[in-house]
DNA sequence: GTGGTCTAGACCACA
DNA sequence: GTGGTCTAGACCACA
């Protein structure tokens, strides 16, 4: 499992950057998808409860709610009444299925196309790439 | 100069993708950056009329315009009689001092999330970068 | 089309009641999907925008927007940037092939429930259903 | 008396629907308040034990008990020494003076409404209703 | 404690 | 004008 150091100091599974132009609601939705997806969040793995992620990644509650819904309605997360969600045994097989480099796709996309536009080689990419990637 | 072909199958020099999350008006002022700044664009190309941009790409033309103007004003574009539009000789020598490296980081860095996200390694990234590079 | 009075006195084509027990985004939702699925809102109609809907009823937007979300994602209805949202031809589709009965059954269940449970017949549950439709 | 069968099999006298939307303390509040005011939990009857009840629903037994306290705060239920709780004489008076056709009116006014948005004849949902009492 | 609903209201993106 | 995002905060339902 990775842990990361979010903007305020504390360890979290998620990195939220509200400067990326990409709504948080969207950022956290996609970061859960995908840990879900891999298994580093297995079936069964409560979430951290609305108000605890809330405070920790210092934004709204109703901003986590909104992407637990969601998720929820995708059948990546279950809801249990009165207690905290859970990743969906759904989601875990769903993610079995599912090919992991067909989601980085929107990012390589991104990658790509921002290096040609900076008329860099693939050589210079792939060697930043792999300098970012051991920090 | 790469080309690339847009949604509406004629050639072009952005490619705007409206499901991505992020605003239409922050993608295109993010790659006209990135063409001027690679020298791609170089100081006295003329850029597309605005009315041009928005009929390309099927977006309104006051996103174009708010763009061009914000461009303005940061001194990588030119406004001359008329309308028309320019690269600005100071977005030239911008360019050239700045590290293009720097500019791909967001992308590194989104990149290098969803590959730890989605638990691959550093090789399986780079491998679906080249291919996806290549195509 | 039926049209209905509102609280406010003010011709609308969906009836919320605050006092039901549930949800006024759910009974909205519900509202608007019957509507689609029986063709009186047909494919390409635009709905109320969130601001005027929000008024009209005295809700807060936020209520509405919710509702428009979940049925855009339903498939129910579509989004155009910038403008209103309308009736999706999809949404039509599904309304076609769904049987409407179905979509009464939990009302049915509901009657069927209150009507054994105060000792009444089917004679008297159906005579009070003839006098309220005819109101 | 009219007996049901709830979802796990074993039978009871009410029917909790978890996805109906509605609460489901009100739900099962509306449900003895009926049985109540038909004469068919007759005054002096014994509840089920608050946990009796909460096992047989799976719900908590708080719940039960908000129902319960409520109940005996409007005069239908008594609490006898231990917790005991039985039908009010007072509540059997309230009943017998209740006109059943007003209890069902929230009902017959979702139904209608339902109906017609589903644009279908009264003729159509009398039939509906018909099978479905049958069952 | 958990999540759900709703409000009032700010500010942004897009047509 | 349209909808989208986000906040701060109240109050409710349920365990």
């Amino acid at each position: 499992m990775h842990y990361f150091t979010n903007a305020h100091g504390r360890p979290t599974l998620f990195i939220l950057n509200p400067h990326s132009g990409i709504p948080l609601y969207r950022q956290l939705q996609e970061q859960i998808r995908r840990l879900a997806a891999s298994g580093q969040l297995e079936p069964g793995t409560p979430l951290p409860s609305i108000r605890e992620l809330a405070v920790r990644h210092a934004i709204n509650p109703m901003t986590v709610s909104k992407v637990y819904s969601q998720l929820e309605s995708e059948g990546v997360l279950e809801r249990h009444r009165g207690k905290q969600m859970t990743i969906a045994a759904k989601g875990a097989r769903a993610a079995a299925r599912a090919d992991p480099a067909e989601q980085l796709q929107p990012h390589l996309d991104g990658l790509v196309l921002a290096g040609r536009q900076l008329d860099l080689s693939l050589g210079e990419v792939v060697r930043t790439l792999k300098e970012r990637w051991e920090k």
